[in-house]
DNA sequence: GCAAGGTC
């Protein structure tokens, strides 16, 4: 009898997707009891080498199979103090609704000799790969283990992935277990204290559950960056420094000197050096001199050939930023999309962290593979015929997977609206990557006029290679300047004094937040999107929509709550006696080092738990000791609310 | 009633 493997996946999509590769379409689908979405899949399929033909069941989980959480008597509110729960016994268990799950991995992997784990080759997914292991070995304590490492989910790709299977990551799986229990622990212990003693504090809390995660990042980012000196922009901290921004803004006025030439038939506008100045009676004077000295000279006569750069080969943030731009989707939903191509096998693994293309890929390839299309088949080919580039290399390369690039050629009418714009979106960045800059040449012209110095430049575009295929990207000729020599002097046709008021900034965009959480380290690059949509739901920030139609904008405006907590924690923290390790154990990014240091074995999971339970213990202390400060912010932000 | 990360 052939033997058999068991494959299990990390979702049904991806089950049936390799299931299809692995058996060229023949297969069984049989459907297990007690959950809707997993299927078993049965066929056979030759792994080569000592494998041989086998006969195999591919199933699947549907994301993590277990979860932690507090021993029962820790589980009420009122059972402990929320200090406690920095100790507290936790357990592993698996969720109730995955029980048949579980159940089918472990029947299946009783007659199984070998289990190949087909879950997303990241990080996660290797600790829930660890799970779906932890279940067979429960089934068959003799089973053998493996591991498929694919990072898209085209044939010839999954096929590979079967036959070169390598070992689960542990160190990986166990970093993902260190923060499960550092993000339970410190985000219940917060969340208790914080709910419990604000919900007595103003009405207006006394049925809200006061979340800390995500709250804590927020905070915290924003002091880091004052700290850094670099306040730009946003999280809640960023949203309301932002805030803070518009609301205390005053605009002033300014003035400034223009001077404009015509000569053969165009109008020349130079620009000030100076740009404005707040003091009228200054830029009276100058100008005076300026028209004192009758003529202009010209200082500089400057014509090169410049270029603009194709854009790095495509990470998830950037799709996300310019999603946001310019589909009009919001990041959760460009995410969704983005999932769903992925898993009919249309683009690459969506989530990545990588801009650099391998130098094994074969990128002609998966540009050959769009001459079908209508709209930039034709670009494609000329790609091949000899336009073809290879990409930019980014910095960034996360050793998982490729920058999100076209797998297959898909007809516009398989898809839906948001579907195509997301997938003409990575096409297009794809082959913008594999074009060449576009070309053209710049002249810039300096003029002394009294002591004053004024410029201007042109523009004219000679190549617009890459241009043409990536339509996100503008870059246009400007008017053509007429002949200016160095040297040479004229009487400009005017000069005069122009006015304006400075403008406030406004409130933060979706793109910008993004921006800032990846800067920063906040989430990964699946969750971020997520974040932002809590921190909605929480009722921390709410938002605007400025403008109106096709080029309306939302923007984040945070609430009394949310700017209550920022300024009752701004001050709850003041207070910490080491400056440096206060703002250390609430970042993130802090996490994501220490979770690194487990990957690369240079620390244990215990070991890392144990440390950032001390660190964040000392700030819990803190904060309960300067409880009354928090309490104080949300009274005031929050008092007036309580009538209506 | 708490977290973050998977996915449906």
């Amino acid at each position: 009898m052939a033997r058999k493997i068991l494959c299990v996946a990390e979702k049904p999509a991806i089950a049936r997707a390799v299931a299809t590769h692995l058996s060229g379409g023949a297969f069984q689908t049989h459907a297990i009891r007690g959950n809707q979405y997993v299927k078993n899949y049965e066929f056979d399929f030759n792994f080569g080498g000592a494998w041989g033909t086998c006969s195999v069941t591919m199933t699947s989980v549907v994301g993590h199979l277990t979860g932690l959480d507090f021993d029962r008597q820790y589980k009420g509110w009122m059972s402990c103090p929320p200090g406690s729960l920095f100790e507290a016994p936790v357990q592993e268990t698996v969720d109730k609704d995955k029980l048949p799950i579980a159940d089918n991995i472990r029947n299946q992997a009783k007659y199984s000799k070998a289990l190949f784990i087909w879950t997303d080759c990241d990080r996660e997914g290797e600790h829930i790969g660890s799970e779906v292991r932890n279940q067979a070995k429960a089934g068959n304590a003799r089973i053998e283990v493996k591991r498929a490492k694919f990072s898209n989910t085209e044939s010839a790709h999954v096929r590979r992935a079967a036959l070169e299977p390598v070992n689960l990551d542990e160190y990986q799986a166990s970093a993902v277990a260190a923060r499960i229990e550092l993000d339970l622990r410190i985000g219940a212990a917060f969340t208790r204290l914080q709910t419990l003693q604000l919900q007595t504090v103003v009405a207006a809390l006394k049925e809200k559950v006061i979340s800390y995660g995500k709250l804590s990042i927020m905070i915290d980012i924003s002091k880091r960056i004052n700290k850094l000196g670099s306040c730009q922009f946003p999280t809640l901290g960023f949203v309301v420094d932002r805030y803070l921004r518009v609301q205390n803004f005053k605009p002033e006025t300014f003035w400034g000197i223009k001077v404009i030439l015509s000569r053969e038939g165009k109008k020349v506008n130079f620009l000030w050096k100076r740009v404005h100045l707040f003091d009228r009676a200054v830029v009276t004077m100058m100008l005076e001199r300026c028209l004192l000295a009758k003529q202009a000279r010209v200082t500089k006569v400057n014509q090169k050939p410049t270029s603009k750069w194709r854009p790095l080969p495509l990470t998830t943030v950037d799709l996300q930023m310019m999603g946001s731009r310019f589909l009009r989707l919001d990041s959760q939903t460009i995410m969704k999309v983005a999932e769903a191509l992925y898993t009919k096998g249309f683009i690459s693994y969506p989530r990545t962290e990588t801009d650099q293309f391998d130098k094994g890929i074969d990128l002609k390839k998966l540009v050959e593979k769009q001459y079908p299309d209508s709209s930039w088949g034709q670009y494609a080919r000329e790609l091949i015929d000899g336009k073809f580039r290879t990409p930019r290399s980014g910095r960034h390369n996360d050793k998982a997977h490729p920058p999100i690039h076209p797998v297959s050629w898909v007809s516009p009418n398989q898809l839906n609206a948001n579907e195509k714009k997301v997938y003409e979106f990575v096409v297009r960045r794809f082959l913008a990557c594999c074009s060449d800059d576009a070309k053209g040449q710049s002249t810039e012209i300096e003029i002394q006029y009294g002591d004053e110095f004024f410029h201007t430049n042109g523009l004219i575009v000679l190549e617009r290679n890459y241009l043409d295929v990536y339509v996100y990207d503008k870059w246009e000729s400007s008017q053509q300047l007429p002949n200016f020599e160095r040297g040479e002097l004229f009487e400009p046709t005017e000069a005069n004094i122009f006015d304006g008021k400075t403008t406030a900034p406004s409130y933060l965009t979706e793109p910008e937040l993004i921006g800032l959480m990846d800067a920063n380290g906040i989430g990964t690059d699946a969750t971020m999107a997520e974040h932002i949509a809590k921190i909605k739901e929480r009722e921390y920030v709410a938002i605007n929509e400025r403008g109106g139609g096709r080029s309306s904008v939302q923007e984040f405006i945070p609430t009394r709550l949310g700017v209550a907590l920022v300024e009752g924690y701004d001050n709850v923290v003041e207070g910490l006696p080491n400056s440096v390790s206060l703002s250390k154990p609430f970042l993130r990014k802090e996490m994501e080092l220490r979770m690194l240091e487990i990957c690369s074995g240079t620390k244990t999971r215990q070991e890392v738990v144990q440390q950032s339970l001390d660190m964040y213990r000392e700030v819990f202390i803190h904060t309960q000791r300067r409880i009354n400060m928090l309490k104080a912010a949300c009274r005031k932000y929050l008092v007036e609310e309580t009538g209506s």
